[in-house]
DNA sequence: AGCAATAAATGAACGGTGTTCAAAGAACGG
DNA sequence: CCGTTCTTTGAACACCGTTCATTTATTGCT
């Protein structure tokens, strides 16, 4: 009997399909501007069906918020396999900059919005996006670290949050207050590798 | 005829009445919780009475900004009298940081929402307290590259961009991933001034 | 004091939002 | 063909920001 089956399949894909479209919508005018009704209209249903797939609208938006996050990771894993720690680093930080500059508003809802949409994606301290994609910072400043290119003192976790946080503070003053930095965002990303990485000898033991 | 002065005053006043309640609100249940109907019932008006005294919502909200913004300065100023660059650097640091921890909501109104609500902060290069501001750090900065304690070949603007960028991504990962720090934010900080500050004497010269 | 002019405040409406639920419709099994 | 089950929806509720004609209050003048 097959055809319970293929209900569900078109369930799943009238799911997907939706999803799409919300993404467009927000990705083209921001998560303030997906509207259920408008939503509703784009995929020619009535606004209630949509509550028949998802919980409610930040049901949909934590949903575009993890796929966003999974890009997000698919951008950094390339960056991380370069063995040269510092130019690890440093390729690292231009594909966070790059994603974040390309997706604002995908940016935006994963790291801006409501902490209630992206709480998920932190939560599964092994699976989710988050943590893989924080790992990857952490083995680049533990690399760092066992090169003897950055503070040893303090622990690798610590230096990738910092770094993380840095980066992040460089796209989102961009996205939010644009008329406060004067220079362009790459500089200001090469200039945060550069107060973290330290010069490759430190002319002799340096203490 | 001092009555078209004490009527001038009487609206000064009331719309001063409006923002202190809009204050409270914001302060209280966030931005997206202020609304005008709501507004005007705590000040006991109509809704359409607000209009007469701010062209609309995003009005009052700009209005929010700057004096947000202000606080922020009054709270730097301080900070920015120590004599000793590295720790001044540090102060400056600790009060950003907890003024960001206490107004989360202001935080979040100047640095995190709509572009065009902080737009105007950062307008006048001279007068804002966005640009006041920066030019505590850019000055910060600058003083600790004269002590040879940071990066010296990168203009003071820019380290000073980074700083601030790395202060407020501390503070609004913690604001909105608030699952994703491990650390405190007080230790980030502490970090993130250690990244950028140096070792007073870096035995003999460096290069 | 009473009246015209001016200023202040508002009620009601418009078009929008998220969400719910009883009712209607379509698809299926017997 | 009918009854059951699953899907879809129209209509409603309670909000929202904003506008504008109308009402209410205040002022200046006779």
């Amino acid at each position: 009997m097959g055809i319970t089956e293929r209900k569900e399949r078109q369930r799943a894909e009238l799911r997907e399909h939706i999803l799409q479209v919300a993404r467009d919508m927000v990705m083209k005018e921001g998560f303030g501007a997906l509207s259920m009704r408008k939503l509703a209209d784009a995929v020619e249903y009535a606004p209630a069906t949509l509550y028949l797939h998802f919980e409610n609208r930040d049901a949909i938006a934590r949903e575009l918020c993890v796929r966003g996050f999974q890009e997000l990771l698919a951008v950094l894993e390339p960056a991380a396999t370069v063995k040269d720690p510092a130019q690890r680093l440093s390729r690292l930080a231009e594909a966070y900059l790059a994603f974040g500059m390309e997706n604002t508003e995908t940016y935006r809802l994963i790291f801006m919005e409501d902490a209630r949409l992206s709480a998920d994606l932190f939560q599964d301290k092994q699976e989710g996006p988050g943590p893989k994609s924080f790992a990857l910072l952490v083995r680049a400043c533990a690399a760092l670290q066992a090169a003897g290119r950055t503070l040893d003192a303090t622990p690798p976790e610590r230096l990738a949050e910092v770094f993380w946080a840095g980066l992040h503070g460089i796209i989102s003053l961009k996205l939010t207050c644009s008329g406060f930095q004067g220079a362009p965002a790459e500089a200001l990303v090469e200039t945060l590798v550069a107060t973290l990485v330290h010069a490759p000898k430190p002319a002799r033991r340096s203490r």
